[in-house]
RNA sequence: CGCGGAGUGGAGCAGUCUGGCAGCUCGUCGGGCUCAUAACCCGAAGGUCGUAGGUUCAAAUCCUGCCUCCGCAACCA
């Protein structure tokens, strides 16, 4: 029964704020394509989880005032986290591995050992200048003027003990692994790695850090932890059982057929990850998926632009399969993807709604109203069916197709190409003008069995996309469960001559589209706003507002941000700050304005030159303007 | 000259590898139907395929220059 074994992972998350749809659409991705391969009969493992270690998440931790295991504990297992966000989007992973559970630590402790012991882990040193209030190691070029960027203050010559993995002595191996066959996929991603990566050399890889603690302890070096290569890629065979005896099916799983992955790590996962695979001289994956990106308004998502788009609002909208369809129908998997809500919206209610749901309840209840919900078995067959029987027939192939060449949105599209051709099937036999004649019914049974099979195939192939949904479709048309399998869906006539239909709910609801635009922009509008923390009296007064008058003002040269700045303060020396207005400010209608600048500030280098200061001005959406004031107030007058 | 991606009717995209009538979805307009979730079916309007040149019988497709947008990297205090 079985055509063998398929093992397929999403990336492990970082756990250190909220996913969002970016994360959603990689998992749904991932979850649509293992349903997929178990319909077709493979043994399929489908793997998830979080890659918990780290500065940041040591840092979050702290700032909030618990342990880092107890924040990554509240963003995985808490209420409203990962594991309760998988939940809900229905993802049907086999296993969830989190690089804190204890046999991945001690399969890492392992592997570093193993690594270590073949010579390709090495005892090194990161030489770098050292700031030591800051307790950061800085490069030359981050200097600025020879001191700490942060601070400013005295940086030294230090030295870092490390641990390096010989990723140079692999470089020919992963370029050669790269060049030839599909390793990696799409093919555009491969001139990006070897041009940006490979061909300016690889230099050996720092593997462990002494700066922070939360990670896996070295175990033959105290002091230093593994940072995030070893301990996170290895989670795609720890979580098999690779040296550790939580699991065992290593040998049956390994090696990976395809790692779906965002094209932000695919260099990761298509050079870091082999090498180290090839030090461990273990099989390496079959293929490296790198798909593109949900875009907001043509950029990135991001935080600070406030258009972080929430899966939960969306999916608890408009449902869980609406938006698992849209995300796989509406953006072609290997490029980027520009999302908006009116695209959800006009994609769900054409396909779904107009196109499917209504296939399904216009001919369920001509069952009903015409035959009492029951077919009888007398069929009268004609020429008008041809197309439609043949079509429906021919999917599955087509459908294959497209879903082993990681097309899911081709494969959506050609379903939905047999379901427009039932829908004008009924326009065409006009089964309400043969339901006048008795003699007739024959006829009208035949169409409406036709349709019914119709339904029956293109469902079968929709459910690794909207699973429930189609349990709920089958319910209708009468279809038992051995009626919807992958082998039966290139077959017609499957459904019993005397079908029984069900009426059932609504599969997928009209949503008016101007209405729920304008609620998701007002539940935006409110996302958007940060809780800001208040402020005392006296922290505020720490703020230096400095009234300045523009003495120069420049563009900085291979800069498109950056305004340089020479301010008389007051003080009788000039002072320099940069600031990233060039795109609403031309030098020249600056000079001579008065604004207004925090003087207070640590120095900082931007672009090679330094800034002292940053010179206030009022954003929002596009629009900047610098506060300026009258020239009447002079140089040195502070704000109060 | 840092690396990469992209510019195709109003919107979003396919087509480019391998030149051969410019295609799909949504929207708009007109018509049809009444089984259905005001859904469905048919028809129409709308594009000098970013731009300038080149190759060719023939260019969205191949070659060269330029412009614009996006992402990465480095700065956006």
């Amino acid at each position: 029964m079985s055509k063998g074994t398929f093992y397929i992972t999403t990336p492990i998350y970082y756990p250190s704020d909220k996913l969002h749809i970016g994360h959603t659409y990689c998992t749904v991705a991932t979850d649509a394509i293992a349903r997929y391969k178990r319909m077709c009969g493979y043994d399929v493992m489908f793997l998830t989880g979080t890659d918990e270690h780290g500065q940041k998440i040591e840092e979050k931790a702290k700032a909030k005032g618990v342990t880092p295991q107890q924040f990554v504990d509240e963003i995985v297992a808490g209420k409203g986290g990962i594991l309760d966000l998988w939940k809900l989007m229905n993802i049907s992973n086999d296993r969830f591995i989190r690089t804190t559970d204890d046999y991945h630590v001690e399969s890492i402790q392992k592997i570093f050992k193993k690594m270590y012991d073949k010579g390709d882990i090495y005892k090194g040193s990161y030489k770098g200048k050292y700031c030591t209030p800051c307790e950061s190691f800085w490069t030359e070029s981050q200097l600025v003027d020879g001191k700490c960027p942060d601070c400013g203050r005295e940086v030294h010559d230090a030295e870092e003990e490390a641990y390096f993995f010989r990723l140079s002595k692999y470089a020919d191996r992963v370029q050669a692994l790269l060049e030839t066959g599909t390793f990696l996929e799409p093919a555009s991603r491969v001139n990006e790695m070897i041009n940006n990566f490979i061909k300016p050399g690889l230099e050996d890889l720092c593997v462990s850090r002494t700066t922070f603690t939360w990670g896996i302890p070295v175990t033959f070096d105290p002091g230093h932890v593994v940072y995030v290569w070893v301990d996170a890629l290895s989670n795609y065979i720890t979580a098999l059982g690779y040296l550790n005896d939580r699991y065992d099916d290593f040998d049956k799983f390994w090696p990976a057929d395809v790692h779906i992955v965002g094209k932000e790590i695919v260099r990761f996962h298509s050079i870091i990850w082999p090498a180290m695979l090839m030090s461990m001289e273990l099989p390496l994956p079959k293929k490296v998926y790198g798909h593109g990106w949900l875009l907001i308004d043509g950029g990135k998502m991001s935080k600070s632009k406030g258009n972080v788009v929430d899966p939960v609002v969306l999916a608890e909208r408009y449902g869980v399969d609406a938006l698992r369809y849209f995300l796989m129908r509406e953006f072609p998997f290997g490029s980027d993807g520009s999302f908006t809500n009116e695209a959800l919206i006009t994609r769900i209610n054409s396909d779904l709604a107009n196109d499917l749901g209504n296939l399904l309840s216009r001919t369920v209840a001509m069952v009903i109203k015409y035959f009492g919900g029951t077919l009888p078995a007398e069929r009268q067959m004609d020429a008008l069916d041809d197309e439609l029987v043949s079509m429906a027939g021919a999917l599955r192939d087509i459908y294959e197709k497209n879903m082993e060449a990681f097309a899911p949105q081709n494969a959506l599209i050609e379903v939905f190409k047999v379901i427009s051709r039932a829908n004008k099937y009924i326009d065409e036999t006009a089964p309400w003008v043969l339901a006048k004649d008795e003699s007739n019914k024959a006829r009208l049974a035949t169409v409406m069995y036709n349709l019914l099979e119709t339904i029956r195939i293109t469902v079968s192939l929709l459910v690794p996309f909207i699973p429930e949904s189609c349990e709920k479709a089958f319910e209708q048309i009468g279809a038992r469960p051995e009626d919807c399998v992958w082998d039966k869906a290139n077959i017609f006539g499957v459904l019993p001559a005397d079908v029984s239909v069900k009426k059932g709910e609504t599969l997928f609801p009209r949503i008016d589209l101007a209405k729920e635009l304008e609620a998701l922009e007002n539940l935006n509008a409110k996302n958007a706003e940060p809780e800001i923390p208040t402020v005392t009296i006296d922290e505020f007064a720490k703020v230096r507002m400095t009234v300045c008058k523009v003495l120069e003002c420049e563009n900085v040269k291979k800069s498109e941000k950056l305004l340089k700045f020479k301010l008389d303060d007051g003080s009788g020396t000039p002072r320099q700050i940069l600031s990233g207005i060039a795109k609403y400010y031309k030098p020249e209608e600056l000079v001579g304005k008065t604004v207004v600048a925090c003087t207070n500030l640590p120095p900082r280098k931007m672009m090679g030159e330094e800034s002292n200061g940053m010179i206030i001005s009022a954003e929002k959406d596009d629009k900047l303007n610098l506060l300026m004031l009258d020239d009447a107030i002079p140089a040195g007058a502070t704000l109060c």
